[in-house]
DNA sequence: GGCATTCTACGAAGGCCATCGTTGACAGCG
DNA sequence: CGCTGTCAACGATGGCCTTCGTAGAATGCC
């Protein structure tokens, strides 16, 4: 009936996000490149990846080189910014916006975390809290 | 064209998480207490809320006693293992599938911790390091 | 030039989602 | 009994998402 509130600033789908990963880990790329990396030989056909990254060109979600006929897509989007995104998102959705709520139940719940990710993350809480948490 | 990949278990919408939150705060609810509390008196209207209701009863994300005349619904999946399969969702779809590396992230940006939560995190990661990380 | 291959572009199908209008049941009240 | 308000049920609508089929252009090779 009523149009849906478009978020405005575009989320990117499910499918959108794959594509999105093998751009940022391989750099630019073609569609046939992204198609073989994300759907191999049984996956998705090729014009179904070609769809989604036209798509995403209209919306912004990735850059395009069409100097050369095969056309040469790269993220259009920073990849820490949108994790961020998301993270602040589900803080909101699923933990009544309290990051910090989050992370304790990411941590408590089978983390699997290496003893080098732990004195990682260990750094990180000493340097938070140098430069002073709230009280 | 092909039917889509049916994620099997359900996972609930974003109009549904906001129900189940709901839920989950104020205990078993009539459509017409979830409405109210939700979209207030310029949101969505009130068959929007119940249709929505009915759809997750189908689903099974809800319960619901029909005794009275107005349906009494009670979240139907529990809280906390709902927040852990969103967040394991959501580091194996941006994060490679690393929990840790998710919760330096969220660490990293925005925290917005209190000197109590720093604390708590703290005590947590000692908690887990005590019982032996991975190597 | 002619053919096969590989692109891009376009459109459409089928599914799910959120939203609402309408209908019929039910209850309380005068 | 008849009115009035609330409720569940159902269907439909418009939008978006994923997936393809097909057409047309470009390219390389004989």
């Amino acid at each position: 009936m009523t149009p849906r509130r478009s978020h405005e600033t575009h989320w990117p789908t499910e499918a959108e996000l794959g594509i999105l990963r093998v751009l940022w880990e391989r750099g630019p790329s073609t569609v046939r490149e992204v198609h073989e990396t994300l759907y191999g030989d049984d996956g998705a056909g090729y014009t179904t990846a070609l769809k989604l990254m036209q798509i995403m060109h209209a919306k912004g979600l990735v850059e395009r080189d069409d100097s050369q006929r095969a056309h040469v897509y790269r993220a259009g989007i920073n990849k820490q910014r949108t994790q961020k995104r998301y993270l602040v998102d589900m803080a909101r959705r699923l933990f009544d916006g309290s990051t910090p709520q989050m992370v304790l139940h990411a941590l408590g719940s089978q983390p699997g975390a290496s003893r080098a990710e732990l004195a990682q993350i260990r750094a990180l809480l000493n340097k938070i809290e140098a430069e002073g948490g709230k009280s």
